[in-house]
DNA sequence: ATGCCTATTATTAATAGA
């Protein structure tokens, strides 16, 4: 099955472009980050038209996050963070989709920085490992997909240099990144692709797609019983590329269908072989 | 160091994005 993850920046004007890429990859669940639609305005009928059932936490203006499924009907679990009661930004969605749990998020941009609003996507990044922590612990399989707005590592930024200073890539968020998945996710694009530059983001400025000066900010975070089924990850960058498109590409995983339980002893199995052959 | 581009909201300019 494949799970994806997609930064529209309007669900309403990107409407064409969403629905061509659903027709194009099928993906059977799909985030989406920043809708920029109030509840009402949600595209509802046209996303069931396509095949999908939808649930979404809206906003007026900017944030707005959503989750599509084509076989069956995602269960809401969660809409927002715990953690802040006075938070109103729509940010966070979750939803159980047959034995999974999906966690659509939106991480605050933070510019500029330093700043009340650098202070803001710290606070909801601690609110965010504090959920994934409970996440983890509840023993179930979680995908947490997004856009993350930040860049792991140097190799996910076309220019390091140029953005040692911004919200995306300052110290302090990577660490916040660093330590997120240190409690034990999969970062997916990474783990398939260790040796590979791999963007989801390009500058809609200075003619960033062409020069290919990308980032990679919207991840795919895979508890370790889905990390098991992982079997392939990407990014539709080519979507980056047509007209009225929004300025990330959908960024996916495909999962095994059901637990890798007998493809894991196969390969068990060979390995031992191959290190006794060796011998 | 800054603009560049693109969207939304409200009316021709401001704000946010990354």
């Amino acid at each position: 099955m494949r799970i994806a993850t997609y930064n529209v920046n309007g669900v309403n004007g990107r409407l064409p472009v969403l629905l061509r890429w659903l027709e194009l990859t099928s993906p059977d669940i799909v985030c989406l980050q920043e809708l920029k639609a109030p509840d009402d305005r949600f595209p509802e009928a046209a996303i069931k038209e396509a095949g999908y059932n939808a649930i979404w936490h809206g906003q007026k203006s900017w944030n707005g996050v959503a989750i599509l499924a084509r076989s069956g009907t995602p269960i809401e679990v969660r809409r927002g963070l715990p953690g802040d009661p006075d938070d109103v930004h729509s940010r966070y969605i979750e939803a159980e989709i047959d034995d999974l749990i999906v966690g659509c998020l939106y991480v605050p941009n933070g510019n500029p920085a330093p700043g009340p609003k650098f202070d803001y996507k710290l606070a909801w990044f601690k609110r965010l490992a504090a959920h994934a922590k409970t996440l983890l612990k509840s023993g179930k399989p979680v995908v947490l997909a997004g856009d993350y707005n930040v860049m792991p590592t140097e190799f996910d930024v076309y220019k390091p240099e140029r953005w040692i200073e911004d919200a995306l890539f300052r110290i302090e968020v990577r660490e916040a990144y660093a330590r997120l998945v240190h409690q034990g996710w999969t970062d997916a694009i990474r783990a398939r692709h260790p040796d590979k530059r791999i963007y989801t983001f390009w500058d809609y400025f200075r003619n960033a797609y062409a020069r290919n000066a990308g980032l990679r900010i919207d991840h795919l975070l895979l508890s370790p019983d889905v990390a098991k089924r992982l079997i392939g990850a990407g990014v539709d960058g080519e979507v980056r590329g047509w007209e009225k498109t929004s300025d990330h590409a959908p960024t996916w995983i495909e999962l095994m269908n059901s637990p890798a339980k007998p493809a894991r002893a196969k390969k068990a199995v060979t390995r031992t072989a191959a290190k006794k052959a060796k011998k």
